[in-house]
DNA sequence: GTTACACTCACGGGGCGTAAAGGTGA
DNA sequence: CTCACCTTTACGCCCCGTGAGTGTAA
């Protein structure tokens, strides 16, 4: 873990400076404290910057990745192993940006961003995979909504013809 | 597992009359007798029938549940609590089907269908929440590789160029 | 002195695994 | 009788957190 920090927090009146105490955080996310600590003691989440006294202080990536992870769970339903995997992946496209060189020629350039691509084909097989099969189940229902729709017209034809042909 | 159940079933009767004993069920499906005896224990499954010595007797149709809580559970990652609604949905529609009587009227036909119709839509609702977030979150990514792919021309076309208009 | 945060220890539910001790059936 | 297959009871484990208690920072 190569944990660049964010800018280390200056003595003084530091909360203040874009970061953001837990509390505020879990707030903002709609999680509780116990589980931002319990995100970062299980890899979820970098190990955000500190203040003298020891308080966790958190930058507006940090809140990102804690609703991206809170996402990924409750809408999608991964497990924070699948969620891991999934930030891993963000975190190798980051670092890929972070060690981008304008002065770079075209084709270190362009291997750089096809790792990149790589990456992100990787994730999206991941995110079809469930998607194909939801939609299948979808279609399913869909199907039996129709059928059931119209064998009503059909019934309410029947009514409105007040005698039926045997 | 150390699948002690490895010896051949190859003694492959259909059980009497197309029913199973559990130890088939498992095999078949996938899931272990534990898994099973869980499943009706905690009401996704109803009791099978019985032999006289007590063994469980699984029909086809039990058979079928059990494959279709599998598949909503790993391929789409519901919890056994969502699945145990979609189940009772499907309860609820198996009921309204045994309920139908052909000498009803039309107009007791088509409110059972249409409760049928509301059932089904829930069902529905429930799939499509998770659907929306899955495409939402493909689309994000299907985005990031249209921008990565188009920089890569451009930088293969700087190639070509031989030389950059800055 | 009252918050807000830190850390640790534990406990709880979901979803099973697995072992124990014994009955069933071809 | 044997031997695979089944029964129930019951404790264990991993995952994903929740609380409680205690101590320190603001």
């Amino acid at each position: 873990m190569p944990a660049p920090s964010q800018p280390p927090s200056v003595n003084g009146r530091a909360s203040r400076d874009g970061f953001f105490q837990i509390g505020e955080v879990a707030e903002r996310v709609g999680v509780t404290q116990r589980t931002l600590r319990f995100y970062e003691e299980k890899g979820l989440l970098r190990p955000p910057s500190r203040m003298e006294g020891g308080f966790r202080l958190y930058s507006e990536e940090d809140i990102r990745r804690v609703e991206r992870i809170k996402q990924l769970q409750d809408l999608l339903g991964f497990t924070l192993a699948e969620i891991k995997e999934m930030l891993e992946a963000d975190d190798v496209k980051l670092q890929l940006r972070l060690e981008w060189r304008p002065e770079w020629d075209a084709e270190a350039k362009i291997a750089q961003l096809e790792r990149a691509i790589a990456v992100t084909d990787g994730q999206q097989a991941l995110v079809r995979q469930k998607l194909r099969a939801l939609m299948e189940l979808d279609g399913k229902l869909e199907d039996k909504i129709q059928r059931y729709r119209s064998w009503v017209r059909d019934l309410e034809r029947e009514c409105l013809g007040t005698v039926e042909e045997v």
